[in-house]
RNA sequence: GGCCCAGUAGUUCAGAUGGUUAGAACGCCGGCCUGUCACGCCGGAGGUCGAGGGUUCAAGUCCCUUCUGGGUCGCCA
C-alpha cells in the first residue's frame, strides 16, 4: 500500500521543453522537463543527474539551497527513474560548460520533482556504445531500443517509410491494402499457415508477398498502386533476412520496362538524398543477367571496385595441362581475376583454396608475375605462348597475382565472383562511401532444377517473357529472356520486379511450361486466369525490401538493428518467447493434433 | 540439414599442463564529498562456470550428448 503512495501523477506537470531542445535562448525560463535519469552523479551537497528523452540529453541539479525537498528526493533516483522536473534554466559559467552534448551550455536548477516510476537495475546501459550479447539486448529489447542509436535507426525507417509515400502519394499512385489471410501457393518459399476454425481442416497462408493481389488490383482498373506491408516467409534467417519483413510494393497499369526503370530511378533517388543526404545519379546503369554473371560472377554485383572476370577457355584450350584442357573439353570454361599486387605469401593463397573449396570449387590455380618471369605450379605445363596470350589478356603487370578456376560454367562464374567478392573486402578496393545503384535486366525467365526434374520460374510464374523471345518459349524455354528487372546496390539486392503477363493463354502457356496441368493451374491459380479474361492491362511493378534499404540508410550490417522487434536465428522473438505452445481447448477447435 | 564461432558474477572478460576458498573491470548496495558530466575516495554484496552424462582420488578445465545465441552453405519463385 506504501508504494502505492509513492506514483506521482503528471496532473499539472505538463512538459514544456524537451531535454535535447534547451539551449541558451531558454535561460531564466522555467521549464518542465520529463524523461529518464540517464546518469546520476551525486557529489554530496550537489547532486547532477541527465535527464533523457527521445530528444537527447539535458543536465539538471539539485541544490539544498534551491529546494530542500526536491533536493532529497533527488538522492533517492537510481537509473532509468521516470521523473518530471520542473526549475529555471540557467546558463552554466563558462568552465563548466559541457561541449559533449548540444545543451551543454545550460542546465536546470530543480524546484520540484514528481517520481512517476522507478526502476529496476537495467541488465546493460543505455548507451550507444555497449558491449553486450545482442540475446540480452533482444530480451530486453524495451532497454536496447531507448539507446540513442537504435531510436536513430526507428527514426531513420519512420521517415523512410514517409519519403516513399510522399513520392508515390505526389505520382498518383494510391495505397490499398490487400488480405493477410489469404491462398497457400505452391510455388516459391515456405507459407506460414494459419488454421481456420470456422472451415475445419483449412489453412489461410500469410501472404509471401501481396504479388497476385496486386495484378487484381491492375484489372480492377487502379491503374497506380503502392503498399508498404509486411511479408511472411517460413525459410532460414540471414543477417538480412526475417521471417516477416516489409516490402514496400508497386504495381503500375500500361507500362513497359522502361517506365517503371524510370519513375523507380526518381523515387530511390528521392528517399536517398532525403534521408541520406548524399546526391544520386540517375539514370541508374544497366547491365544485363548475361552480362553481370559473366563479368562478376553473380546477378548481384558490387561495382565499387573491379577485378572483373576474365575469360581464357580460348586460349588454354589445347593446352598441356590437364585440368584446363579436361574441363573444356567436357564443356566447361576457364576464367580468371587479376589481383592487382597483393603481396600475398604462398600462405595466404594456399588459404584462398581454402576458400574456393568452400564454395563449392575443384581448385584454384595461380600464377604470380615477376619482372621477366611468371612464378606458378601450373606454368611448367603451358607453353610461352598460352602464358604470354593469358598475361596480355588480362592485362596483367609485375606483382599481379591471377587466379583461376576451371568447371563449368555456372559454378567457375560463382566461386570466382565470391573469390573477387572476398579479395575486395580484403584488400580495402571497396569504397564505403559508393552508393553503387545498378539495374540487372534480361533474367531468364526459366531454369531447369534438377531436384524437381522440371522448369521453375526464376522470378515468378506471372513475369512476361520478352517479345522477340516468346516464339523460343517451345523450343528452346531456358533461352527465353524474362521483362524482369533487380535494383542493386553495392552488392545487395534491393528489390525486383517485371512486367507481368497479361493474357489467359500466355500465362497458362507459362503454367504448363512449369509443369502444371490445366487442371493443377486453374485449381491453385485458377482466380488470376479467370479474372484476365474479363478485360487486363499490360502492367508490370516492383517490390523492394524496405529493412534493407533501411540498413542502408542507418548503415548498419544487420537487420536487427532496423527492426524494433526482430527475432532470432531460430525465429524466436526472446522477448515474447513467440512461438509457443497453446492450451488444448485452442487445438480442439481447430481440429488440430499435435503429433510431436 | 551441413560447417564454423561463442556460452564463467547484473554486464564484458581472465582462469597453461585437471589440484586449496573461481578472479578483474564496469554495474549494484552502503558511507564520505557543493561543480560533476565515464565524477572521485573508502567499504561491501554478488557465481546452477548453459544443461545432462562420463573419465578421474579430484573437472570451469578432458570425453560424449544436448540447449541457446551469432555467422555461413543449402534454402529464400
Amino acid at each position: 500500500m506504501g508504494e502505492y503512495n509513492m506514483i506521482e501523477s503528471m496532473k499539472g506537470f505538463k512538459r514544456t521543453h524537451k531535454c535535447g531542445k534547451l539551449g541558451l535562448e531558454n535561460v531564466d525560463e522555467t521549464v518542465i522537463l520529463t524523461g529518464w535519469v540517464h546518469r546520476r552523479r551525486d557529489l554530496g551537497g550537489v547532486i547532477f543527474i541527465d535527464l533523457r528523452d527521445r530528444s537527447g540529453i539535458c543536465q539538471i541539479v539539485f541544490d539544498k539551497n534551491v529546494s530542500e525537498n526536491a533536493f532529497e528526493k533527488g538522492d533517492r533516483l537510481r537509473s532509468e527513474y521516470v521523473i518530471g522536473v520542473k526549475g529555471k534554466v540557467k546558463k552554466r559559467p563558462e568552465e563548466n560548460v559541457n561541449p559533449k552534448i548540444p545543451t551543454g551550455k545550460i542546465e536546470v536548477f530543480v524546484e520540484e520533482i514528481r517520481i512517476f516510476s522507478k526502476a529496476e537495475t537495467p541488465p546493460f546501459l543505455v548507451e550507444n556504445k555497449i558491449n553486450v550479447d545482442e540475446s540480452i539486448r533482444l530480451k530486453y529489447r524495451y532497454i536496447d531500443l531507448r539507446r540513442p542509436l537504435m531510436q536513430r535507426n526507428i527514426i531513420i525507417r519512420s521517415k523512410a517509410t514517409q519519403a516513399f509515400r510522399n513520392f508515390l502519394n505526389s505520382r498518383d499512385f494510391l495505397e490499398i491494402e490487400t488480405p493477410m489471410l489469404t491462398k497457400s501457393t505452391p510455388e516459391g518459399a515456405r507459407d506460414y499457415l494459419v488454421p481456420s476454425r470456422v472451415n475445419p481442416g483449412k489453412f489461410y497462408a500469410l501472404p509471401q508477398s501481396p504479388q497476385l493481389f496486386k495484378q487484381i488490383l491492375m484489372i480492377s482498373g487502379f491503374e497506380k498502386y503502392y503498399q508498404i506491408t509486411r511479408c511472411f516467409r517460413d525459410e532460414d534467417l540471414r543477417s538480412n533476412r526475417q521471417p516477416e519483413f516489409t516490402q514496400v510494393d508497386i504495381e503500375m497499369s500500361f507500362v513497359d520496362v522502361d517506365d517503371v526503370l524510370q519513375l523507380n530511378e526518381e523515387m530511390i533517388k528521392h528517399v536517398f538524398e532525403e534521408i541520406k543526404g548524399i546526391r544520386v545519379d540517375i539514370p541508374f546503369p544497366r547491365i544485363t543477367y548475361q552480362d553481370a554473371v559473366e563479368q562478376y560472377g553473380t546477378d548481384k554485383p558490387d561495382t565499387r571496385f573491379g577485378m572483373k572476370l576474365i575469360d581464357i577457355t580460348q586460349i588454354v584450350k589445347n593446352s598441356e595441362f590437364k585440368v584446363f584442357r579436361n574441363t573444356v573439353e567436357k564443356g566447361g570454361i576457364v576464367k580468371g581475376i587479376n589481383v592487382k599486387s597483393p603481396g600475398f605469401s604462398r600462405r595466404e593463397i594456399d588459404g584462398l583454396i581454402d576458400l574456393v573449396k568452400k564454395y563449392g570449387g575443384k581448385g584454384l590455380a595461380w600464377i604470380m608475375v615477376e619482372q621477366n618471369d611468371v612464378k606458378s605450379p601450373i606454368s611448367k605445363f603451358l607453353s610461352q605462348q598460352e602464358i604470354a596470350q593469358i598475361l596480355q589478356r588480362m592485362d596483367a603487370q609485375p606483382e599481379d597475382l591471377l587466379l583461376f578456376v576451371a568447371d563449368d560454367r555456372e559454378m567457375a562464374n560463382m566461386v570466382l565472383g565470391n573469390l573477387r567478392l572476398e579479395l575486395g573486402r580484403r584488400l580495402n578496393l571497396i569504397d564505403s562511401r559508393k552508393f553503387n545503384f545498378l539495374w540487372i535486366t534480361d533474367f531468364p525467365l526459366l531454369e531447369y532444377d534438377e531436384e524437381e526434374k522440371r522448369y521453375v520460374a526464376v522470378h515468378h510464374p506471372f513475369t512476361s517473357p520478352k517479345d522477340e523471345d516468346i516464339q523460343m518459349l517451345d523450343t528452346y524455354p531456358e533461352q527465353v529472356r524474362a521483362k524482369a528487372y533487380d535494383l542493386v546496390l553495392n552488392g545487395v539486392e534491393l528489390g525486383g520486379g517485371s512486367i507481368r503477363i497479361h493474357s489467359t493463354e500466355l500465362q497458362e502457356k507459362m503454367f504448363s511450361l512449369l509443369g502444371f496441368s490445366k487442371e493443377e493451374a486453374w485449381n491453385r491459380f485458377g482466380f488470376l486466369l479467370k479474372a484476365f479474361k474479363y478485360g487486363t492491362p499490360p502492367h508490370g511493378g516492383i517490390a523492394y525490401g524496405l529493412d534493407r534499404i533501411v540498413m542502408f540508410l542507418a548503415e548498419t550490417e544487420n537487420i536487427r538493428d532496423v527492426i524494433a522487434f526482430p527475432k532470432t536465428q531460430n525465429a524466436v522473438d526472446l522477448m515474447t518467447e513467440a512461438p509457443s505452445e497453446v492450451v488444448p481447448k485452442q487445438l480442439e477447435e481447430l481440429h488440430i493434433e499435435i503429433t510431436l
